[in-house]
DNA sequence: AAGGAGGGTTTTTTT
DNA sequence: AACCCTCCTT
């Protein structure tokens, strides 16, 4: 038992509490991840074979980390291996073995944020009631919520509740067939599909119900509909289930996250043993005075006794600025201090935010003096056009059928097949319920397309046809063979022609250089490379943002993170910026109500931090272009203790 | 078919 | 300010 000897108490209960359903509940800075990791430990101890252990993270980097420390505490290598994953990682697992039955093709692709959103677009073509449509936008995020309720396409309409429902309920069921015809599943959909995979095919759930005898869930207060009843159905028969979450960081409400899952764990799962964990280790004393003192001002919570284990350093400190610039220029030169005066690592210092146009102007100040940093957070990576256009390149390898990413390469560096054609293509196509590649020689016959729209068509699918059986005979020569493609096509010229200043140009080449670093990366760690794989991991993982590179050199930066992506890590310093009414709680959360879940997300901004805490604010900030006053977030008020003035409520109510 | 100008719109948070 | 869409010219 010795390696149990640096837990408290009570997570050595739960950590040895082996058999039937667990309810941790603690606050931040706990040891709540121990609890797993050592739980995991004890498994594998008592002679559970590895691979029949399930730990469900929230990122995949964390379960990196786990299982890391996992090998690390057992002082071997495994040879089976525990299954650390997220929830979508794990569905990927079960889905590439399953999907058949639901008839989708083993080799499906996995459609990213923005090829939702031309898939929303392109179904929701024509859909219109009177004068009204939908943004594709919000057709997403009506989709994506059903998705997380577990509706299917063909209940939408009777579940609709107004005529923007209503349309999304037929756009929903086309979205959905034509993400099927092209190979393609979502985000949402890897849950989604497990669900009525498990329900559809019982015996297929069995086999997946003995797979796993023992099942633990880091994160539990974000856990969504669709996620509870995956892991309900997957312990059903055992019940072997440890799940591990505390309520004021429930930060997901959003996307279909409920506190009931945790609240109310004791009656799906009765007889449930529960672990409080109060003990923190994590902040100093006065860090965790302005964190309690701000989420007791939630009225739906566990009141929660968090015990600080630390000497009291310095206080928190809260700062205000004139303007954004003012404020960025404060926390640049603080840190530039801290680092050449009082030797801290760029690494053990992190600023957070509320939303992503907040970074922009911190990173000008930190290039400015020379500090190193890293933007966590992969969308605008993957935003860019280049990026897309290769990423569209490879999947259409990967996956012949996707004619989403197809229509977006088809004249990307341009060949001659112009919108018009394409249209004429895709409507011919769709009357005859065939793919595009199967109507070009009919369409040129009758005189449709021309002749030459007709040559270059066969070229580009020769073209395609060719790399697709390179790739398939030489995997391990990938990023040599896709990078070959590249050149053939003459991908540089399209981005000089696309970007005039050569800044941007030398930038957008670079970014190929990291698509293409990457998958060296890839390929260098991967047992079995494969197309497939590669293209899996880069949407499941966001690893371009942080190349993965052992050495240090790359990892050794001050962190730029959102307060989402900052859950469950911890800085030594930590600069909590933007705290203002509109931006920190949202002005979006006012009209929605949902104060109490951003009062929850500074909380856990709050607590990120080990030994200093700085919290800043602008009293103006520019926005669309013109400059606007910005009242201090009642949050600052409430974290010392003083009451928020009424004028400052008024004010932000009337500003929506 | 392609490129550019002008005008309207936009902003939460992410696996 | 940044982005997207539409329309206009070549």
């Amino acid at each position: 038992m010795d390696r149990l000897d640096h837990l408290n108490p009570p997570q050595r209960d739960a950590a040895l509490t082996l058999k039937g359903p667990v309810l941790v509940l603690a606050g931040a800075g706990t040891g709540k991840t121990r609890v797993i990791t050592h739980r995991m430990v004890e498994l594998i101890r008592s002679g559970v074979p590895a691979d029949r252990i399930l730990s469900v993270t929230f990122t995949n980097k964390a379960a990196g980390e786990m299982l890391e420390r996992t090998i690390h505490l057992l002082g071997k290598q495994l040879k089976p291996r525990p299954f650390i994953s997220t929830f979508h990682a794990l569905c990927v697992r079960i889905l590439r073995q399953e999907i058949h039955h639901l008839g989708y093709p083993p080799a499906f692709v996995i459609y990213d944020r923005g090829d939702q959103e031309s898939a929303a677009r392109k179904a929701m073509r024509d859909i219109r009631l009177g004068e009204k449509s939908i943004r594709p936008g919000d057709l997403l995020s009506i989709i994506s919520r059903w998705k997380m309720q577990a509706v299917q396409p063909e209940e939408a309409s009777s579940v609709a509740e107004d005529d923007q429902e209503l349309m999304a309920a037929s756009a929903y069921r086309r979205y959905q067939q034509n993400l099927k015809a092209s190979g393609a599943v979502d985000f949402d959909d890897l849950l989604l599909l497990t669900v009525k995979l498990f329900h559809d095919f019982p015996d297929v759930l069995t086999r997946w119900q003995q797979r796993f005898l023992y099942v633990q869930i880091d994160e539990y207060q974000d856990t969504n509909g669709i996620q509870f009843s995956l892991i309900e159905s997957l312990v059903r028969p055992h019940k072997n289930l440890c799940v591990v979450g505390d309520d004021d960081q429930s930060i997901y409400g959003w996307r279909g996250a409920e506190v009931e899952h945790i609240l109310g764990f004791h009656k799906v799962f009765p007889g449930a043993k529960v672990v409080r964990l109060q003990d923190n280790y994590r902040c100093t004393e006065a860090i965790l005075k302005v964190a309690n003192r701000l989420v007791k001002h939630n009225k739906n919570r566990h009141d929660k006794q968090l015990i600080a284990h630390k000497e009291t350093s310095d206080p928190v400190r809260m700062r205000s600025f004139p303007d954004e610039q003012k404020e960025a220029e404060f926390v640049a030169a603080d840190m530039a201090y801290q680092i050449s005066e009082l030797n801290v690592q760029p690494n053990d210092m992190a600023i957070l935010f509320r939303t992503n146009e907040q970074p922009r102007i911190f990173e000008q100040e930190l290039r400015k003096r020379r500090l190193p940093y890293i933007v966590v957070g992969a969308q605008s990576f993957f935003d860019r056009r280049e990026i897309r256009d290769v990423m569209a390149y490879l999947k259409v390898l990967s996956q012949p059928d996707d004619e989403m990413s197809l229509l977006r390469i088809i004249n990307t560096p341009s060949r001659g097949i112009g919108e018009s054609s394409v249209e004429k293509l895709l409507a011919q196509a769709v009357r005859q319920r065939k793919k595009l590649w199967e109507v070009v020689p009919d369409a040129a016959a009758s005189g449709e397309i021309s002749a030459g729209i007709a040559n270059s068509l066969k070229d580009f699918s020769g073209l395609l046809g060719r790399y697709r059986e390179r790739l398939q005979s030489d995997p391990r020569k990938m990023s040599d063979i896709v990078q070959g493609l590249l050149t053939e096509i003459d991908y540089e010229s399209e981005i000089n022609k696309q970007y005039k200043e050569p800044n941007q140009q030398l930038a957008r080449v670079e970014s190929l250089n990291q698509i293409m670093d990457s998958m060296k990366l890839y390929i260098d760690q991967a047992d079995k490379p494969s197309l497939a794989e590669f293209l899996e991991q880069s949407t499941l993982n966001d690893q371009f943002s942080q190349p993965d590179k052992k050495d240090e050199k790359a990892q050794k930066g001050i962190k730029l993170m959102t307060l989402h992506s900052a859950k469950g890590l911890e800085f030594p310093h930590v600069y909590l910026v933007g705290l203002e009414e509109g931006i920190l709680p949202h002005h979006r959360s006012l009209i929605e109500n949902t104060i109490d879940e951003e009062r929850r997300l500074t909380y856990v901004g709050v607590t990120r931090a080990r030994d200093y805490l700085t919290i800043t604010h602008a009293k103006t900030r520019m926005k669309w272009g013109r400059k606007k006053d910005s009242l201090p977030s009642r949050f600052i008020y409430e974290m010392i203790g003083k009451e928020v003035p009424p004028a400052l409520l008024a004010a932000a109510a009337g500003e929506r």
